[in-house]
DNA sequence: CTACATTACTTGACACAGTCCATTTTATTA
DNA sequence: TAATAAAATGGACTGTGTCAAGTAATGTAG
């Protein structure tokens, strides 16, 4: 099922050039944006339209090919790893991006306290902070910076 | 240290209307857009410009005054709930949000089980599902549409 | 109370991600 | 192979948010 035609087919997805392209360039570059996606599929086919990327981000996510990632301050990001419960580390100063695996368990916080009425179908969970990259930068020139006397 | 100019002031932040009547605006509707806040400190001051708004929010949200939500798809949102750690409950459909205490304790998710060299300062957690009213729009009429026969 | 320096606010232009729509092209069905 | 439905293209457009220069207000010191 790691066959991006026979994927499409068993979700009635007409299969086009676009869509595998997508697919492949999603697969290639996790947590990339469209943007990203656009540039890598025209160096694979040559050429694609950014509202067809769009268009077919939008159908994979549908179906649960891929998934979108939308963390505040930054353009909705792609990614197949799909199925699991896994969440996402953003660091605040690069808005670098890697997955983590729940802490607790499988889906641990799908239980809210109180529903208030709410039909719950998803827990969302980002956590933020730095990466090791910027934390250095920010850390070793500060003390210099910050005490220059 | 509900009134907001003693708020201020305990924060070296220079007092204005325009800040007041935004953290006003901000405690009158929780989970409010930068535009619903602008709306609101107009019928109360009368004017205020747009940058205005988002510089005052940001201060704000900079010093743990009031808190900034930016769930997928949606406008930044703001609420002065701010100090608990309590999450957000998101309808799909027509982007209501409420709070939600969470479900396992005090900061359950803080620890990843693997930080990647991150260090992480937050763990912010978004249910999505369907709110009430959404919920019954959405399965009362379907009924009639899904099985026509 | 007045004047000054600093900070905040206003205004208008701009950037970016994403969407809408009419047309053309492509994929599937008959 | 022709017809039909769907997808891709290209261009204009919207909404949210930011940048930058000038004006007005705040807090402070005399």
């Amino acid at each position: 099922m790691s066959d991006p035609s026979a994927l499409l087919k068993s979700r009635n997805i007409p299969v086009t050039a676009q869509r595998l392209a997508v697919i492949k360039a999603v697969s290639n570059r996790p947590h990339c944006t469209a943007d990203d996606i656009a540039e890598e599929v025209r160096s694979e086919i040559g050429t694609i339209s950014r509202q067809a990327v769009y268009n077919v981000l939008g159908v994979l996510s549908e179906n649960g090919i891929i998934r979108r990632i939308q963390p505040a301050g930054s353009p909705a990001r792609y990614e197949d790893r799909v199925g699991d419960n896994h969440h996402h580390l953003v660091c605040r100063k690069c808005a670098s991006m890697v997955d983590v695996d729940c802490a607790v368990g499988y889906t641990p916080c799908l239980n809210a306290s109180h529903d208030s009425g709410y039909r719950i179908d998803e827990a969302e969970v980002i956590y933020w902070g730095l990466c090791p990259t910027c934390l250095e930068k920010a850390t070793q020139p500060n003390k210099a910076i910050l005490q220059p006397s």
